[in-house]
DNA sequence: AAACAGGCCAACCGCCGGCTT
DNA sequence: GAAGCCGGCGGTTGGCCTGTT
């Protein structure tokens, strides 16, 4: 049998059973596979997974089709391999949840990878890329709920080949401002202030190409502190970093009148530089500052630091504004692929 | 206590790329 | 080179659980 055991680092893991069998599941169907063979799907029974557990103690995790054709179970390859990979497999961090640290790689890597769970998942012990998906996901939802704001459109899949920046997204989306401004420290209140100014300017409020990674824990405080911006309808005052702010792209956003500042700010090459994964010779290498992210050239990840940052700007920011963010420890290196 | 909303998560679907024939 | 198969991956769905009203 297979132990079910969380990782020791994570004190909330409780080792609950692989089987979370509700009789009537989601489909509960069946499905003539090949061969006349009646597929099933749905949830998985106990018999099944101990017929999973024994076949890949024998045979290892692959060939997942002869499970079927070998007349084992009544499921597909792939509903083999997806039940394995997500439950079955050893020493997943079953029923637990991401932990802060987690959390920071998660987002870390995915303003790098963009949506690459399975990649994003290698950095993570214990999580697979659908855990990493939905921790994603729910928090895509959290956070558009608290903004009261459709999520980013499904209609322009990125595939997660690139990550799209939110300044990319501001160019891919069309002529109206879409990105949304937050200003100023979210604990004090500022942040109230900055949307009743851009509730001035009626043209920017669609779409709202979200960033999380900042977003979320600076708007969760100002929301209970602040229950006016959650319960008006009013626009939602983001600026989506995927990074910190840089002075002379981001700043003249802070002004008064964003829309007159616009086209200087569109007129930086901001798709040239975003179409970059490794280092840019379009713009001069990181300096000065802290990325609150992962080291450069760390475990096989090159993070490129877009901006350069000058101490002055931060000088400028309320001293706690980013106390939220620590410095994450470096993301453990992707496992060695073990031959299970 | 009931209704509702939101969070969580298992599992399916479709697409894609690699491999084999 | 083309076709088919298979596995991997990301997107999506929908049911259950939990907290709130």
């Amino acid at each position: 049998m297979i132990a079910m055991q969380g990782s020791g680092g994570g004190s909330q893991c409780t080792a609950t059973s692989s089987n979370h069998i509700s009789s009537g599941g989601k489909t509960n169907g069946r499905a003539e596979g090949g061969g006349g063979m009646v597929m099933r799907k749905g949830p998985w029974m106990a018999e099944e997974d101990e017929i999973l557990i024994e076949y890949v103690r024998k045979h290892g995790p692959r060939d997942w089709s002869s499970i079927r054709s070998k007349g084992l179970l009544p499921r597909t390859g792939k509903s083999c391999r997806l039940r394995w990979v997500n439950k079955l497999k050893p020493d997943l961090k079953t029923g637990c949840k991401f932990s802060p640290e987690e959390e920071r790689i998660v987002i870390d890597l995915q303003a790098q990878f963009g949506n690459k769970w399975a990649r994003i998942a290698t950095y993570l012990p214990g999580r697979t890329d659908n855990d990493v998906k939905n921790f994603w996901s729910t928090r895509q939802k959290r956070l558009a709920r608290i903004l009261r704001t459709p999520l980013p459109s499904r209609s322009s899949k990125n595939h997660g080949k690139v990550p799209i920046s939110s300044h990319e997204v501001a160019h891919l989306e069309g002529p109206s401002l879409d990105l949304i401004l937050l200003e100023g420290d979210s604990s004090n209140g500022q942040c109230s202030q900055a949307a009743s100014k851009m509730a001035q300017m009626p043209d920017i409020m669609n779409p709202v190409p979200l960033n999380l990674d900042t977003a979320l824990p600076l708007l969760e405080p100002a929301m209970e502190k602040e229950p006016r911006l959650s319960n008006n309808p009013l626009p939602p005052l983001l600026l989506s970093f995927d990074r910190l702010p840089h002075p002379l792209i981001d700043l003249p956003l802070l002004q008064e009148d964003a829309s007159e500042l616009l086209p200087s700010y569109r007129d930086v090459s901001f798709p040239d530089e975003f179409a970059c994964l490794e280092p840019c010779p379009c713009m001069p290498p990181p300096q000065g500052l802290p990325f609150f992210g992962l080291d450069a050239e760390q475990n096989g990840i090159t993070k490129v630091d877009k901006y350069p940052r000058t101490p002055d700007f931060f000088e400028d920011l309320p001293s706690d504004m980013f106390d939220y963010l620590e410095q994450p420890p470096p993301p453990p290196p992707p496992p060695s692929s073990t031959s299970w």
